[in-house]
DNA sequence: ATGGTAGTAGAACTA
């Protein structure tokens, strides 16, 4: 049992946030890293550079679009990608899934959904249905991490003004539904855990100005996890410092400290 | 923030 460190980080492009990765893992170092949005197809994921830093990792990308990674410094097994269910779209480049340490991590992209009034929005809805049925089938009674950009803010504390949100495929009671049916499988909130309170965001829009200044915000990347390993759970937080320097993702990492 | 910016592209899409 040894201090276990991981993270959530979509970095909207892998490759153009290279020098925000370098500093950040240097100044925050970590065990395990979930990327997403990587944007890049697998030839073209900065491997060499991530061994540089003294990591590892597993990735399935396509161009332009989506992308998931798990980094890390310690061995992985059991690497797996997509929902497994013969499905399409099969969820290949927005899901990676590992076991590390005794324990398994389930890194997700969900859609975004685009509006409510479209067919993305559908997909997304049942994406986390999919995702349930995925914990149901396969992961039953064992101690699971699941981490990502869920593009779901859970409740009103979780953005900065509810009421003009609700229409929003980020926020409406449909997509914050089918979430929380998937966390019913028996998931604890790892973040709000050790911050309860309101205000605390992961997401920060590109076109809103000011946007981290005035903490105008989506709090869309989590941490959750079975209550055995939420147990295990020494720490969680939102670091806002990568959000803040030069070229920067709309996201800002989300990091949970465990005893693993 | 019913507009705006960033990324991948090399025009228009996704977020």
């Amino acid at each position: 049992m040894s201090e276990f460190r991981m993270a959530s980080f979509n970095v909207n492009s892998v490759r153009s946030r290279l020098p925000v990765l370098r500093r950040w893992l240097e100044e925050c170092p970590l065990d395990l890293l979930c990327l997403q949005e990587t944007k890049a197809v697998d030839a073209d994921f900065p491997l060499a550079d991530f061994e540089t830093m003294g990591y590892r990792a597993v990735y399935r990308g396509e161009k332009s679009y989506n992308g998931v990674a798990i980094v890390s410094r310690i061995p992985l097994e059991d690497v797996a990608f997509g929902l497994g269910d013969g499905e399409t779209p099969d969820g290949e480049t927005r899901v990676v899934r590992c076991r590390c340490r005794g324990a398994y991590f389930v890194n997700t992209y969900i859609p975004q959904g685009k509006e409510i009034t479209l067919p993305d929005y559908g997909v997304k809805l049942r994406f986390f249905a999919r995702l349930r049925e995925l914990f149901d089938r396969e992961y039953s009674g064992k101690p699971v991490l699941w981490t990502g950009d869920l593009n779901i803010a859970p409740t009103d504390a979780d953005v900065t003004h509810p009421e003009n949100k609700r229409t929003h495929v980020c926020f409406h009671e449909d997509a914050q539904a089918a979430y929380r049916d998937v966390l019913s499988w028996g998931f604890v909130d790892g973040f709000r855990k050790h911050r309860p309170d309101p205000g605390e965001f992961s997401f920060f829009d590109y076109r809103v100005k000011g946007a981290l200044e005035r903490n105008i915000g989506w709090r869309i990347d989590h941490i959750l996890a079975t209550p055995e390993l939420a147990e295990c759970s020494r720490d969680a937080f939102i670091d806002r410092e990568p959000r803040a320097w030069e070229r920067p993702s709309d996201h800002t990492p989300v990091v949970g400290v465990f005893d693993l």
